[in-house]
DNA sequence: CGTGGGGTTGATTCTTATCAATTCGGGTGG
DNA sequence: CCACCCGAATTGATAAGAATCAACCCCACG
């Protein structure tokens, strides 16, 4: 519990964009020194509630989802270990969407005025975070592409090399905690289509699925067929005050 | 030329955040200080670029656009003036998106550099160049649930009322600088359904089109029709540091 | 052994794309 | 002034893709 995995706290997802200090370090672990549990698809802020708690995400997955007047839910985000929850509402005084559990999550709340805090004290680290931040906006361009102009085929493709290679894991297999109306309200697919494509995608021999769990047949084969382009989950600059 | 209107500046777009410091207003102007103009229609970053100019935007109207290898184009931005152009590829050394003009544009590029300089001697511009990132992620938020969820008619009505809230006026009439290809390619519309769309709102009696004109007949029965809410563009609590 | 959630499959409908033809309006050259 | 041209908008016909409705299966779980 004391011992966290490097991937799983955000000191290491800021480590991708800079040295940091130990002052640093020690302002970021703050962030992360109170966890909690929540259970699986239970919901950690709700919809329009007041927009002053942000979480780090320990373990387990997480997503933020907005429903419409008409009962349509859209998932907008998934939040894997180490991401921070709630950050692009910082600057509402009501929250825009829900942040919910996947799986059980273990994650640390702390209010917007820690956050002043930080930037307050470390102001490289608000350089981080508006990186982070911007980072976030490139996979919600990605979205954008892949629900506006990719066919249900290569949407969902996409989206399963996108948590591959998010998940930054070796194996061809990995367990995905969402199920397939999930994934519809992920995709803008209904759940029924989702399970006739991922029919397609298994009997091209592109994965296989069983329970919640994926193997991947064939990355390049679903990287080719959903048009992914790496650059932007992987390339960044190395962009920040340097002191 | 030389007097700008309040609206069409950065500054005042940061000054719906905070109130700015003389020290800090002369940062941002110096922005503004190389207008340069650019004809309609051509591409002022180009994708793949590389990821080191960005651009204040003083008159005329812009967009980022991304064309996928099979040549379909999505426009992820539509800018107006007092935006800036380019924030979020500030962790990529490679445009993700090109950026092109709408309109003929006067517009201010920069280098990254410079904004590092601002993000070192205004600790406090960082807090709100961090709330504009966050503030553009909500509009894009709202792109993927307009793309993902609403149908053509919702669509179209949201994205005229989105313009329309967006240029802060109080007529009912405005040019809308973009055909209906580009609409299309904003909406992940064909062309052609974008002009029957626009029938079905003319025949409601909800807006008139000439040319590139709308003029807007019945804002209500838009915003109810196209389920909009404006809290995304406008509540933002006045989180900063108070220095 | 029943129950219920999730997945699969089939039949049908709806929305939007695509293809094609026509019109409209503004600009250009004779 | 008129004929022509061109890009954009419109309209019609058809096709493709995905949603919806409905039935059924599978299986974990009480």
């Amino acid at each position: 519990m004391a011992q966290v995995l490097p991937s799983s706290c955000i000191v290491h997802q800021f480590q991708k964009f800079a040295e940091l200090t130990e002052s640093e370090i020690t302002l970021l672990q703050a962030l992360e020194k109170d966890p909690r549990k929540y259970d699986s698809d239970q919901p950690m802020v709700t919809e329009g509630g007041k927009g002053e708690r942000f979480f780090t995400l320990q373990s387990g997955w997480a997503c933020a989802t907005r429903t419409l007047a008409d009962g349509q839910r859209q998932i907008l985000d998934i939040f894997l270990p180490g991401q921070i929850l709630g950050l692009r509402e910082i600057c509402f005084d009501r929250n825009l969407s829900e942040f919910r559990t996947l799986t059980e999550v273990k994650a640390c709340p702390f209010p917007r005025q820690r956050l002043t805090e930080i930037f307050d004290q470390a102001p490289r680290l608000t350089d981080l975070f508006f990186l982070i931040l911007a980072r976030e906006q490139s996979m919600l361009i990605e979205r954008v592409i892949n629900i506006g102009r990719r066919s249900a085929v290569e949407r969902l493709a996409h989206f399963i090399v996108e948590i591959k290679l998010r998940l930054n894991i070796e194996a061809d297999h990995f367990t995905l905690p969402m199920n397939q109306t999930i994934i519809g309200d992920t995709l803008s697919l209904s759940s029924v289509h989702v399970s006739r494509t991922f029919k397609v995608l298994r009997d091209k021999g592109l994965l296989e699925t069983s329970g919640g769990d994926i193997r991947i047949c064939d990355l390049d084969g679903l990287i080719e067929i959903s048009g992914f382009d790496r650059h932007y989950l992987e390339s960044h600059s190395n962009w920040a005050r340097q002191d």
